[in-house]
DNA sequence: CAGTGGTCTAGACCACCGC
DNA sequence: CGGTGGTCTAGACCACTGA
């Protein structure tokens, strides 16, 4: 929900929320730290419990901090299995899930293409780090990503660490602080390629299906856009409305 | 009164919005009409208003009902803007989304095949209504919709009304007094068969997007089960993380 | 046990709607 | 203007956690 067509009257818990978020943002709470209990937040912005509650529910909503009871809210971190699969649905036709391993087939620094530059808010030739890797999941070959970031955004990604995690959201938040809290997709049927062919083992012509996605970050900078190729044989794509 | 002293522990809130629920369910409040004032409410269940609203804040986010500031608060009807688009996730290229206009192909009562009996949570042999039809889109066929209903929930669909609604959800709403409040998407690529061609003139073998729905009602019925196929040249399904 | 988040209350005032 | 939902308060008690 994103209206700013009214300056005039904002309630107090979304400014309590943005003041919260700026400073998750600023690492005054770096992932994985319990914020003050509610009561001494409330007491430190000057409102009532009952309002500040309303601002770390909208952050729990968010998934940008975890409620646990009797113990306190921690900020998310992605790692947990909470967050894992906020932003996988791929799953096996019998409804389980898992993480898929990663084989790296790609990592360079280039200049983005305009359609790469647009979708991240950079400049036209401003540099990227490109990174392909292909996905194993019950060790068939099910994903084939291709995935960019500015590289300004993410120095030396194109180098260090030497080996990338399996998940690099997780890389994202401890490396270079930042935190990808929501994402938007866009699905399509392809023909597979001649790339595809060699990587996941399917024939040229096959269908595959791609989804197109760009992560963004807490105040909704893209950082990351990925295209991923999957086969739908032993996997498909989930989704709840 | 709020006696009820549960084994397990369940919160005033959730009780009341089972409460409301089955109140909808039961056919008090149809859809479309404004249930009782908060304050009229929380007096007749004997709890406060905060509490009240808490059940009430809960409907809303399920889209079981939607709130009016200054007005009420109505039973959500599936012909309301806000709505349409739920269930409804794809849209064109450049990110504007119209419903299609559609046009039957089939329509039959026959026996449930085995996975439609299984997803529907209806006995092997019963029966089911059949409706297949292909949607239009900016005046080219866009989807090829096939869909299977519980005859014995859904009387007489197969021949009555003569002419079917475009957003069937509305008439199980109107007629069957049926709500579709939520679905669960299975996504797959698959290529053309000679069907599609017919119909949604593509090649046999092209690829397509498959997208299996079922429909649940506002108690977690299956209410429908229906598998729809897309061309994704002008369109893409579209969904937010 | 003290401290956390989760529930619930009773009341005040504000923003909005329709008459 | 009265009635609706939306915000905010100050405080009580409950359920859970960990030392």
């Amino acid at each position: 929900m994103n209206d700013q067509s009214t300056p005039s009257y904002r309630p107090l818990y979304q400014q309590i929320k943005e003041a919260l978020v700026s400073r998750i943002v600023s690492g005054a709470w770096p992932p994985g730290t319990f914020i003050p209990s509610e009561s001494a937040l409330s007491q430190e912005y000057g409102v009532s419990v009952g309002t500040l509650r309303k601002a770390v529910d909208a952050l729990a909503n968010d998934h940008v901090v975890i409620r646990h009871q009797g113990k306190g809210t921690v900020v998310a971190m992605h790692d947990s299995d909470s967050s894992l699969f906020q932003f996988f649905h791929l799953m096996r036709l019998d409804g389980t899930r898992s993480l898929p391993i990663s084989q790296v087939l790609l990592r360079e620094r280039r200049s983005a293409t305009v359609e790469e530059a647009k979708v991240l808010g950079i400049a036209a030739n401003a540099e990227v780090v490109h990174i392909r890797r292909i996905r194993v999941l019950d060790e068939v070959p099910a994903l084939l990503e291709n995935l960019v970031v500015d590289a300004a955004r993410f120095p030396a990604l194109e180098s260090e660490p030497q080996t990338l995690p399996n998940t690099l959201y997780q890389l994202y938040q401890q490396r270079f602080k930042q935190s990808v809290a929501k994402a938007e997709e866009r699905l399509f049927a392809v023909a597979a390629d001649a790339q595809d062919q060699k990587h996941l083992g399917v024939e040229v012509g096959s269908p595959l299906l791609e989804v197109r996605r760009i992560a963004r970050g807490l105040q909704g900078e893209a950082l990351e856009y990925r295209v991923s190729r999957c086969e739908t044989q032993q996997h498909c794509y989930w989704n709840e409305l």
